[in-house]
Formats: C-alpha cells, sequence, structure tokens
DNA sequence: GGAATTACCTACTAAAATACTCGGAAATTG
DNA sequence: CAATTTCCGAGTATTTTAGTAGGTAATTCC
C-alpha cells in the first residue's frame, strides 16, 4: 500500500464530492476548478473509482457524479486503492532467490507494518472525516506484533 | 506525508540494518544483495537517513552502518519523513486563489487526515516492530474528526 | 429533431520522480 | 601501500504523474 499525490488526489476530489453532492450530482467541472485538477485527469481517475463502485456517473445536462453508496461506508483505503493499485515489490514472495533467513524476516516486517497501515486506513471513512456520521469503531488498539516465525515459506 | 516505493526501500533498508548489526556495522553492500536495491542508491537513502540522525556510518573495513539510537526510539515516521520529503501540495495556504468556502473545507479535510496519518505512523518503531521491545505507548484512541471551521485561514 | 451538456473512452505527450550508473575522494584497517 | 567502505556529485534511463487532444454516447431542454 503507497499513498502518492495522486491518491491525494483522489481522496480530496472524493471530498469535494461528498461536501457537494447534496445539490445533486457533481460535475467533474466543478470538481476540476474547486481543487485545482485537470479535468481529464479526474476523469481517468473517476474511470478507477468508477470501476471500483464508489462512485456513479450520470450523463447529460444536470449530469455528474454522486456517490455510490454512503460516504460512512466509503473509506479512505478504498479511494486510495482504488487508484493507486497496490505494486507490492516483495521480491521474494516466492522467488527462490531470497534464501530463508534475515532478509526475508526483514520483507515479512515491511509487510506486516504495510498490513497495518491498510488496517489504519481502512477504518477512516469519508463520512467520518465529513463530521456528519459516527465513527463506526471506537478505538483501534494498538496491538504488539510478533516477529514472524522464520519458516522458507515466509519471504 | 506521502508513502512511496522509495519509503519502503528505506523502511525495509533499515529493518535489514536492525536485523544485522548485532554483528558490528553492516555495510550498504550487504543491505543491498539481501534487498535487492542498488548500492549507488542506497548510498544516496542512507545519506538522508544519516543526515537525519537515524544512521551512523564508520569507514574503512570493518566499517559500515548501525543505527544512532535505540530501535525503540526510531518510528516509522522517522524513516519515511527522511527520504521522502513532505510534499504537501495543498494548493490554497496562503493564497488568494482558494475562496473561503467549500473547497477550502475539502482541503482542511485532507491535511486533518494527513496528521492522522503522520501520528499513526509515528507512533509505530522499529524496535517494536522487530519484537525485542515494549511497545511505547499502549493504545492510540481513534479520535472523532471535527470538521474545521470554515475561516478564511482556514484554507 | 437539434443543440447543449456531461459522462465516457483512447491515444499521445510533457514534466517530474525514481532508481540507477559512473567516477571519483576521504577515512580507516591491516 | 593496498583494500575496504563511507561519502560525494554529475549524469541518465525508466517509470509515473499529470495533462492534452479528439473524439463517442447518453441525456436534457428547447
Amino acid at each position: 500500500m503507497r499513498l502518492t499525490s495522486r491518491g491525494r488526489y483522489a481522496v480530496s476530489a472524493m471530498i469535494d464530492l461528498s461536501i457537494n453532492q447534496s445539490d445533486g450530482p457533481v460535475t467533474l467541472k466543478r470538481i476540476s476548478e474547486n481543487q485545482s485538477i485537470s479535468l481529464s485527469y479526474l476523469e481517468q481517475l473517476f474511470a478507477r473509482l468508477r470501476e471500483s463502485d464508489l462512485v456513479a456517473g450520470t450523463r447529460g445536462p444536470g449530469g455528474g457524479y454522486i456517490l455510490a453508496r454512503d460516504a460512512d461506508k466509503i473509506s479512505i483505503a478504498d479511494i486510495v486503492l482504488a487508484v493507486d493499485e497496490p505494486l507490492d515489490i516483495t521480491e521474494c514472495e516466492g522467488k527462490k532467490d531470497c534464501h530463508a533467513g534475515k532478509q526475508c524476516a526483514a520483507h515479512g516486517l515491511w509487510s506486516e507494518l504495510s498490513d497495518r497501515l491498510h488496517e489504519f486506513l481502512s477504518s477512516i471513512y469519508l463520512g467520518e472525516l465529513m463530521g456528519d456520521g459516527e465513527p463506526p469503531v471506537e478505538v483501534v488498539h494498538r496491538q504488539r506484533v510478533e516477529a514472524p516465525s522464520m519458516s522458507a515459506e515466509q519471504g
């Protein structure tokens, strides 16, 4: 899981959409002007958001985009993953050139961290950010991470 | 705060260093081989990690890098920020072209989210990941986010 | 039906970041 | 002195990002 400026644009656009959709569908042109993102680039982002069923578009005058489901059901992780494909470059998964050992432990620990980040961003919902909904989970407990056992499969 | 593959490389390298430094200083050549990162690229990453006082290098045979302080005192945010400069592209901060209004609210909400991510990654320590230390803070409470008040300065 | 609007789609391009290459100099060890 | 390893700066190939261009399809309003 990574978080680049593209993910930022997508999250900002979704926040903008969430704020403005009370007036009905929001045009990309409007979001483009609000957020200073080029229209065509927004189109590309929304193509992915649509594929992931986060938004729905209607054509024609008065058309635009609305959230495909309630803002309380759309997590930040949903948005980021929709536009920013995972690209988990843990070279060693399944490959033989990563000898089971300390370097594999490093990879295992990275993916442990990556999982925790994903869990964190999955726990923050758009609606919660807008302040118009209850936080769905009250507390995320910090958990002690066990070092992964160093079996050969672990890499 | 963003998290790109460069941050991933840096974190992986630091994990590798943390695992291996019990034998004394770890050479970049070794990390390079372990993590499949080019030596020169690692040098560039470690130049930044050194500037941020996260690692210390010693030259000559038997030299290499060690952590500059205890692994329990180095957070993931420390590492990521050292190599991946913030680049907070909230266009509107201080600029007049972001009229106080809904679009500014979107920016405010983004930076709220960004702060939360930073807080999260600041709460995870290298030592904790390795499993050789106590988590320094037991629980990070999820907090309800208040929508920022929409004053003109808010953008 | 026709014009306007808006999503939707594909290909191309400029700019930026990423990851790497090269060729060294400086310190340290033996 | 030779080997090792950090330290340093310039340059480059690749990839990603962000934007441009030129459409087609659906819908609304006149």
